[in-house]
DNA sequence: TGGTTTAGAGTTTTT
DNA sequence: CTCTAAACCA
């Protein structure tokens, strides 16, 4: 086409293709470990390379910040014009830059505040209570996923209600319409919010629509299987005029069709688009032939899905290695000591293990026997760091701020730290500000100005006093200015007075905060203009922490052992990886047993985990498990009786050495000696987290603050833990 | 108002 | 079992 298309040396014939297939629609079935992000980004080299496009013409959307900046990373190493004006970035992210231009338009105002899950819980409580919807009956996690799954639709208030039949559903769309009655009072929006006003904006204002149109002359969307409606719309829209729209996918990586995704999106695309052309990437790079064929024959058993048949030229490999477990414990012993074993042998880093599993629940057990065998290892997912209550606390004081109709985050912290601001006191403000029809700010000034008794307005007025004061503070440096609104708030103090493990371990984290927003300053200097006002960097900083994940923060660069879930690990590879917990009721998991489309979700499941593997896979499960208090007995999951017994291979299990370690750990011989080998005060240090401080000891369990690397609970005798001075 | 106790829930959660 | 959140009492 251009003469400059044959720059490409590296690339199959059919990523050549695809990268060279810049006119038209353009579907590629991107199998596991194919090159898509190469050919993503190689593909946007060559459009601008070949002038068919300048940077700010072209958008690529991808669903996780990583992947956007892995795409953004690879670029610059790629086409020297600075993708400065291109648009690589999350759909929500793509929505809440569309959103800050033109909020007005919509009907918010261009501070508008992104509420997170538990924000968003918390309204629609409130809208519950306003609606008299039992909590009892109807759970706020269900009418949240009812509302969450209607938005993702883009289906209405109105429009819900009508087609409301069941008990639930008619529940959910009596609250629905006064959840984001208030959310709008708020000037807030939900995440599916961002995804459904930004489709109204591109929807309902032709001359928006057409600026983003006639600019986005190419549109690439990454992870197309997990688009929903309302971001399949989106895309639909923004692609029209010049319909050079690529979607990278694979439907047998669709996992998250419980969060809305739509796998007919991709399944659909050559209906959608006619001319279309359809491109397969088959030829898999990452793993062994061996592991590739364990992962084909066990999606094989999927109905529904589009053909395609994934290869390797890479060797075989060694067998998959599936391992038998007497108990959890059992289980993860083994992968610990399985892992030191081939970390000695085979000159692996602890950054080549992955261990993944189903549910969050089983992370636990894997952590300790970690940490018995002294191996570094870091969760990734759970609860993050940014969800923690005082880290959650201080961006509420951030975000009341920038966006003074916040209700919810103002109620957050209007009684931290403590004030004398109740319950009762609180809902009265609240309950005034509904009937009034008014922020909940502007009600608090009236109870501060007495008109609510004197009472109240004592406790009030000097909440109001710091609301002002910090609105008023200008530093000149993003820390600076949130260490001083902190400092004033008087949360530091509190947690200093409390003069316990937990509260000393909450001040540092608020002070790793700080950290946080100096290097987003850093960082991002160039994003909010260099000499940005204040408090456009502050929200901008609010913002980038609303819309980032656990994920973002796992740092590649350390050598640990990753612990994750298998949806987080979608999108990753490491050369070793277990699955732990292959399970019939645990993966494939209970809910999903029975229901032939959940069952093949699961499969889809298992399919990625293993295709996360380079040269190695372990597949563990455990004879016992106990679950809750209670042991139960599982069958081998289903999925590995799926996997030809050729690429197989039992690992027999150690039995001595299990029941040996076993009793020990049951019976904490030297817990009691423990209170006599340390106490608190006393520092220590551990082979895997340094020195630290003995905050607490008990029966057999010591607390020790590491510091940056966090307050550790150890078992003692078994923590690699060493007394250095007391 | 605020600390304590009890009751309930526990699949997955890219943003 | 274990963590969180609502109910409860001082």
């Amino acid at each position: 086409m251009t003469p400059m298309t044959e720059k490409t040396p590296d690339l199959n014939p059919a990523q050549a293709d695809a990268v060279n297939s810049t006119d038209g629609p353009l579907l590629v079935l991107a199998g596991a470990g194919s090159g898509k992000t190469k050919v993503l980004t190689h593909r946007i080299a060559h459009i601008v390379g070949s002038g068919k496009a300048r940077p700010e013409e072209i958008v690529a959307i991808t669903f996780t910040n990583k992947a956007a900046a892995e795409m953004k990373a690879r670029l610059g190493a790629i086409c020297d014009p600075s993708a400065r004006n291109m648009w690589v970035m999350t759909f929500h992210a793509m929505c809440v830059r569309m959103l800050r231009i033109d909020a007005e338009r919509v009907g918010y105002t261009n501070r508008f505040t992104i509420y997170d899950a538990d924000d968003s819980k918390r309204m629609l409580k409130a809208a519950m209570a306003q609606a008299e919807v039992d909590e009892k009956r109807y759970p706020v996690a269900g009418v949240a996923n009812r509302i969450s799954s209607a938005k993702n639709e883009l289906i209405d208030p109105d429009e819900f209600a009508a087609s409301a039949i069941t008990p639930m559903d008619k529940a959910a769309a009596r609250v629905f319409p006064l959840y984001q009655r208030r959310l709008k009072d708020c000037n807030a929006m939900d995440f599916d919010d961002l995804l459904v006003e930004a489709h109204r904006l591109l929807a309902d204002h032709p001359d928006v629509l057409d600026r983003y149109q006639s600019r986005f002359r190419y549109v690439l969307v990454d992870e197309y299987q997990d688009t929903n409606h309302a971001q399949y719309r989106i895309v639909k829209l923004l692609a029209e005029r010049h319909r050079n729209l690529m979607v990278v996918g694979d439907d047998d990586q669709s996992i998250y069709s419980w969060r809305g995704a739509d796998i007919r999106n991709i399944l659909d695309f050559e209906q959608d688009y006619p001319e279309a052309n359809v491109i397969r990437l088959e030829q898999n790079y990452r793993s062994t032939a061996t592991i590739l064929a364990a992962a084909n024959a066990v999606v094989a058993n999927n109905l529904g899905r589009k053909a395609k048949t994934l290869w390797t030229a890479n060797a075989g490999g060694e067998a998959v290695t599936s391992y038998k477990a007497d108990d959890e414990r059992d289980e993860a012993r083994f992968i610990a000591r399985e892992i030191e074993r081939l970390r000695l042998s085979e000159d692996h880093g602890y950054s080549d293990f992955a261990i993944f599993y189903r549910t969050n629940a089983q992370s636990r057990t894997l952590e300790d026997a970690l940490l018995r065998e002294g191996i570094p290892y870091q969760i990734v997912g759970g609860t993050r760091y940014f969800d923690r209550a005082e880290i959650r606390d201080v961006m509420a004081y951030l975000k009341i701020l920038i966006n003074p109709l916040d209700a919810i985050s103002i109620q957050r912290i209007i009684n931290k730290p403590k004030r004398g601001i109740g319950k009762t006191t609180v809902d009265r403000i609240a309950q005034v500000s509904i009937d009034d029809a008014e922020s909940f700010e502007t009600t608090l000034r009236r109870f501060s100005a007495g008109d609510f008794g004197s009472g109240p307005a004592a406790k009030v007025r000097p909440f109001v006093e710091l609301i002002d004061e910090i609105r008023a503070m200008n530093e000149h440096s993003l820390r600076d200015q949130v260490e001083r609104i902190i400092d004033r708030t008087g949360l530091l103090q509190e947690l200093a007075n409390e003069g316990t493990v937990e509260s000393s371990g909450r001040a540092e984290n608020i002070r790793e905060f700080f950290g946080v927003a100096e290097e987003y300053a850093a960082t991002h200097a160039n994003s909010s203009e260099a000499g940005a006002d204040i408090a456009t960097q502050l929200a901008d900083f609010v913002e980038w922490l609303a819309l980032r994940s656990d994920l973002d923060s796992m740092s590649g660069d350390q050598e640990t052992v990753t612990l994750m879930t298998v949806h987080t690990a979608k999108g990753l590879e490491f050369p070793v990886v277990f699955i732990a917990g292959l399970e019939d009721t645990l993966f494939p998991h209970v809910n999903s047993i029975f229901d032939p489309a959940g069952l093949e979700e699961e499969r889809r499941l298992a399919y990625v985990a293993i295709t996360r593997a380079r040269e190695r896979l372990y597949l563990t499960h455990a004879r016992n498990r106990s679950l809750f208090g209670s042991t139960r007995s599982n069958p081998p999951s289903r999925f590995i009786a799926e996997i030809p017994r050729e690429c197989l291979k039992a690992d027999a299990p150690v039995r001595t050495q299990s029941f040996l370690s076993g009793t020990v750990s049951q019976k904490p011989v030297v817990g009691a000696a423990s209170n006599v080998e340390f106490q608190a005060g006393d520092r220590v240090e551990h082979k895997v987290f340094g020195i630290g401080v003995v905050k607490q000891v008990s029966k057999d369990r010591v607390t020790v603050d590491f510091g940056s690397k966090g307050v550790k609970n150890l078992m003692v005798g078994f923590a690699p833990l060493r007394k250095i001075a007391s």
